[in-house]
DNA sequence: TATTGTGTATGACACATGTCATAGATGTGG
DNA sequence: CCACATCTATGACATGTGTCATACACAATA
């Protein structure tokens, strides 16, 4: 059984993989090759996806020429990664993290407005939900 | 030159690490080896400390019971994972990562206040600055 | 059938990390 | 000054990662 684990903590060069593997989809190792810097070897690239398939990282199919493509979905390391930011780096708290991001990048008027919904609904919920944090 | 190096990557090790002297300030070994689970034996916490000291993430003192303190703060660490995040999960967007943050943890009315803050920071600050983002 | 591509599987090697056991240096009470 | 309690510095060993060179397998073809 193995339901949710949260993604461990990719390395950054798995991260990098994965970043290709989601842009491209399905690709073979030359594609993937390609799709990289290309500045690693034929048998690099082989190595480090077979590698990740073992881990459950990539899918591998039986086809001729196999396709690897990627088993997890960007979400789950954001998840994984920001849930771990949260608890270990930010002791649980939210607003810095969030100050940090809309502070260095300047945003669009439209994400400034989803993020202005974001927090509507997130009010909402609030209010709606028994709120622990801080029993003001 | 100050190499504004963002703080590599940290291993989830380091960051253990790094967590307990975020919370202690300045610790003993063995002061250290209590803080963290202490399972581990007491000179694999010297080594682990030693090794992160030659990378530059921790500071020993010359004192006689050397004190261990980090040589990092959390928002550095903040910064350079929340970059990566945002560069190679999120293709750069802000919003999805937000929503997680909004969304998986029940905020209290207080930091929804922050947040609006923020973004209402954001917002004028997008609106004086010509804002080019997209420009391709 | 032997030859040549093209793909896949192995074996290798260096360096990083996790974990310790021990040896070496030092300060302190007899 | 000696012996002991502490610290600190080294050496070791297993496993994980980065990077390849090669060997092996198999289909198409000369």
């Amino acid at each position: 059984m193995s339901p949710k684990k949260p993604v461990p903590r990719l390395l950054a060069s798995e991260l990098e993989i994965l970043e290709m593997l989601w842009r491209t989809e399905r690709v073979t190792l030359i594609e993937a090759q390609r799709a990289l810097d290309c500045s690693d070897g034929y048998t690099t690239i082989q190595t480090r996806l077979n590698r990740m398939v073992k881990k459950g990282l990539v899918k591998r199919s039986r086809s001729k020429p196999a396709k690897y493509s990627a088993a997890i979905q960007p979400e789950a390391v954001t998840s994984g990664d920001l849930d771990l930011l949260l608890d270990k780096v930010s002791r649980g708290k939210v607003v810095p993290l969030v100050a940090h991001l809309v502070r260095e990048r300047s945003l669009t008027d439209a994400e400034v407005a989803e993020l202005k919904q974001l927090i509507a609904d997130a009010e909402q919920r609030a209010s709606s939900s028994p709120n622990q944090e801080g029993a003001r």
